[in-house]
DNA sequence: GCAATAATAGACATCAATGTCCATTTATCG
DNA sequence: CGATAAATGGACATTGATGTCTATTATTGC
């Protein structure tokens, strides 16, 4: 239910969380993540525009996170990219309804509600730190990157 | 999130419920549901091949829903036509995951699971009977044709 | 059997999501 | 300045979702 795009850009600010706040080229992430590299850059480029990464070129430049993982969570990632649309008005566009949704989109709607508060809720530091036997996107927790 | 086709299955689906038992011509579906009728007809289909909903042709036929709006509810609708498909492995094919996916994957299932156990617990019947200022996809609600 | 009704099947059209490729621009290093 | 690294922009290809159209088949009523 979630688009291809939302799942790479998701691979990839995890992979920069985990690196944060050193950067990394598209090349790196696009390896880390099985994300195909041509495909990520344009998505890398949405979550620029969207201010959620920065970018610096030439050499020992690359991708960063602009907030610390702390402060960033996963709806900002996905309304990026792909943004989760509530319905505000009847997709009918019947006049009785409007702010009164009919009960079957008080439902769709309800569970976007649910979605969008459960990313909302959810930082990149919480994944990095979320205790499963799985560290996320790779087998074994990354060498970190010292920085310079 | 949600796609078209699934707006359009479950509109169909609150109209036949709403006019359960009796059939309802995929012409008289698409006026009420304002589904371009041409696309409605190939969702229908779907719903018959998933067994939600019964067909007849010729005079006096129309669709018809297989089981009583009570035991019908939006997941075996959404299914039908565009399924909800759970993450149950890791996506980047890791070997170290498998059944334990990595935390990212995790909160995705997780929202994912949300929204199927909401679906799975909302019937027609209780979209039928909810009591909203709004009547499910029409402004008033409909003169039932008396069943002959 | 004939006419009318309604679903069915399949071809086709359009558009957005996904994916690839390459030339260009910006930055760093020596 | 020249070489290298890396992002950027734009063109293009592929695929699936959405949408349209028409001929065919099944059913009913007369």
């Amino acid at each position: 239910m979630f688009s291809q795009t939302v799942e790479y850009a998701l691979r990839a600010i995890v992979h920069l969380a985990d690196q944060s706040p050193n950067p990394c080229t598209t090349e790196q992430i696009a390896k880390a993540t099985k994300v195909p590299q041509a495909y990520l850059s344009k998505v890398l480029q949405s979550l620029r525009q969207s201010n959620v990464v920065h970018s610096q070129r030439g050499i020992g430049g690359g991708i960063s996170l602009v907030k610390l993982p702390e402060e960033l969570n996963l709806l900002d990632v996905v309304n990026a990219v792909d943004p989760i649309c509530r319905i505000k008005t009847c997709p009918l566009g019947l006049e009785g309804h409007g702010v009164n949704l009919c009960p079957l989109h008080r439902k769709l709607d309800d569970a976007l509600r649910e979605t969008e508060t459960a990313f909302a809720n959810t930082t990149l530091a919480d994944i990095l730190s979320s205790s499963t036997s799985s560290y996320p996107l790779c087998n074994e927790p990354h060498k970190r990157v010292t920085s310079l």
